[in-house]
Formats: C-alpha cells, sequence, structure tokens
DNA sequence: CAGAAAATGATATATTATAACACTTCATCA
DNA sequence: TGATGAAGTGTTATAATATATCATTTTCTG
C-alpha cells in the first residue's frame, strides 16, 4: 500500500519549504507577483494537511497581527488558485495546497471524514475514463472535480 | 455520440411524472414519508434540467403562494439527497434530479458552463478507477463527487 | 382517543463570498 | 528619475448559502 496519506517522521517543514520554493518558480514562470499576503496564505495552507476554509485562514493571518478582510483572503485564494498553486475542495468548501503546480493534471482529492486530513492523488486510469466518457457524449471539458470522502487507512484501522 | 443531455423532442413532463412514480416506490421501500413538501421541492428540482439551488426553491415556492422558509426547503432536501432521490452538486451549491434512485451508484455530472444544463451519467471504468485507487491507498470509500464542467455538444457547436 | 414521533413553522444567526470604491505599491518608460 | 498606469491591498457594506433552536402541527401507533 502506498503511503497517500504522510507518514509519522515525515518532515513537514521542509515539504513547506520545497513547495514554497516550487510556487515561486511557477510564478516567475507566469509573470506573476508572489507577493507578502499570498505568500502568507500559501504557506498557512501548506502548513495544514486538512483543507483549510478562508475564513480559518482570515483568523490565522488575524492572529499573527495582520487585520486582514475577507476579499483580501479571497483575493489570494483567487491568484493561487488560477495558478494551480492550491485547489479548492468544493465540498468543503476549503482549500489544500497542490503538490504538482508545474503540471496539468486531474486531481482526486481523498477526505478523511474521521480525521479530516487531504491527500491529493492522480490516477491516470480514471482521468482516461473520464476523458473517454466526456468525448462519447461530445462534451469538452474545462475542469473537473473528483472528492473522494471516506476514511483513511490510519482511521479506518486504529 | 449517445444523447447525454436532453433532445429537442423529449417529454419532459413524462419524466418529472416517471421521476415521481419512482421516487414514491423508494420511499415507500424505505419506509419514508413522500410529504406534500418534499413533494414539491422534488418536483420542482425536475422541472428544471439545471442545477436548482435552495434558495431558488425557496422562491419558487413563495411564488406558488406558499410562505416557506429556508429551513424547510434545506430539510426537504435532506430527505431527498439522503433518500438518493436528488443529488447536491457540490461546485455549485445546487441539486440535481437523480435518475437512478434504486440503485446504488457513483454518478458522474456532466454541468455546461454555457447553458447550465446538467447529465448524470454512469461510468463503470471510472467508478472501477476510484474504487482500485482507493484500494490502493488503503482508504474505505464513503461517498464520491465528480464534476465535470465544460460544454456540452450543442454550446460547442452553435 | 392518548401519547409519541415525525414533520413543519418561525425566528434568529452562522458561514461563505463578493461588490464597490479608496488607497498604496510597483513596474516601466519617456 | 519621477510621472503614469496597472496591479495589489484596504475598507465598508452586503449578498448568498446554511443551520440551530424552539414552538406548533401532523401523522402514526397502541
Amino acid at each position: 500500500m502506498s503511503d497517500l496519506f504522510p507518514k509519522k517522521g515525515h518532515d513537514h517543514d521542509r515539504c513547506v519549504h520545497s513547495a514554497l520554493a516550487q510556487a515561486e518558480k511557477v510564478c516567475d514562470a507566469e509573470n506573476a507577483r508572489f507577493t507578502d499576503m499570498r505568500r502568507k496564505v500559501f504557506t498557512l495552507i501548506w502548513q495544514s494537511h486538512k483543507a483549510v476554509t478562508a475564513y480559518e485562514l482570515l483568523d490565522a493571518l488575524t492572529a499573527e497581527g495582520q487585520r486582514v478582510q475577507p476579499p483580501t483572503v479571497y483575493r489570494a485564494l483567487e491568484f493561487l488558485t488560477e495558478l494551480g498553486l492550491v485547489h479548492r475542495i468544493e465540498s468543503l468548501n476549503a482549500y489544500f495546497g497542490c503538490d504538482r503546480p508545474d503540471c496539468e493534471h486531474l486531481g482526486q482529492y481523498f477526505i478523511c471524514t474521521d480525521c479530516g486530513r487531504v491527500a491529493e492523488a492522480v490516477n491516470e486510469e480514471m482521468s482516461n475514463a473520464v476523458r473517454k466518457a466526456a468525448i462519447g457524449v461530445g462534451f469538452t471539458i474545462q475542469a473537473t472535480t473528483v472528492e473522494i470522502k471516506g476514511l483513511c487507512h490510519d482511521c479506518a484501522t486504529h
């Protein structure tokens, strides 16, 4: 069984750090500005293994001493999602960091309803099935949402 | 190409009627009460080829002369979704009638971003891919959301 | 019919998201 | 290099979506 969800002992700070580095690269490539606010929101999202809501981000920023209003957070989120740096989890109204912002992919999200952790996976077999189905009915895909709720291995067994 | 979206000339009233009949059967089988309010909400949803929001339903019921508050609508929606008679489209915060309430299935929703119409499809290949992926990572599925946005054939070609 | 359970009504409020306009920062190029 | 415009953020207000709570009504069951 592959380790979809992070296992004990993984170095989370290092993940966040490398995500930041990659985000900078993506922004650079797109000539987009990775401003302070955007970096803060991105970092907060990446520091969580759960999906984070806009108002949780708002609270976290406020706790850091900023006085921030909803539009500020939503703008940062819009920027980050448009660049593919974070994904919105529709069924949670919440946001989650994307592992692979540098490539097109149809991500699936596994969401544990017990511990709340989220994991992104890429599954060619499923992506192909979706594409094939769309072609079969003459549908031109613009965006796809795949969210799978259930119990992660840890929660199912403990 | 199969006719995912309803074609001209299909008899919509007949669809709604048969959906109602099937809903009654499902409620009967579950010993659940298909009350007036639930029937009205169900019918309003089925009368639309688009996904319908709770507040659109509220407005429609009000227009029919009822004085209805949000909880009433949300309760009917909760009842109907729990029985599988309607599905919630997470990415639209809206509801759509389910063709096959009588069998377990992992539905995909094709949502046209131009005309707003929605179509449900069942795709074994994709369902299997999702199940297989979940097994591969030790994940126990409780619910799956697959929503595909893009252009339906009509909108893409006209 | 009495009593319990289920459903709905009614009021209030929580949560999520955006519109509109003012102000600031940043890139750029004359 | 500093005027200018575009991009980003601040601020206020409000829209859109959803739920908690308690009162009342309806339905089921014995």
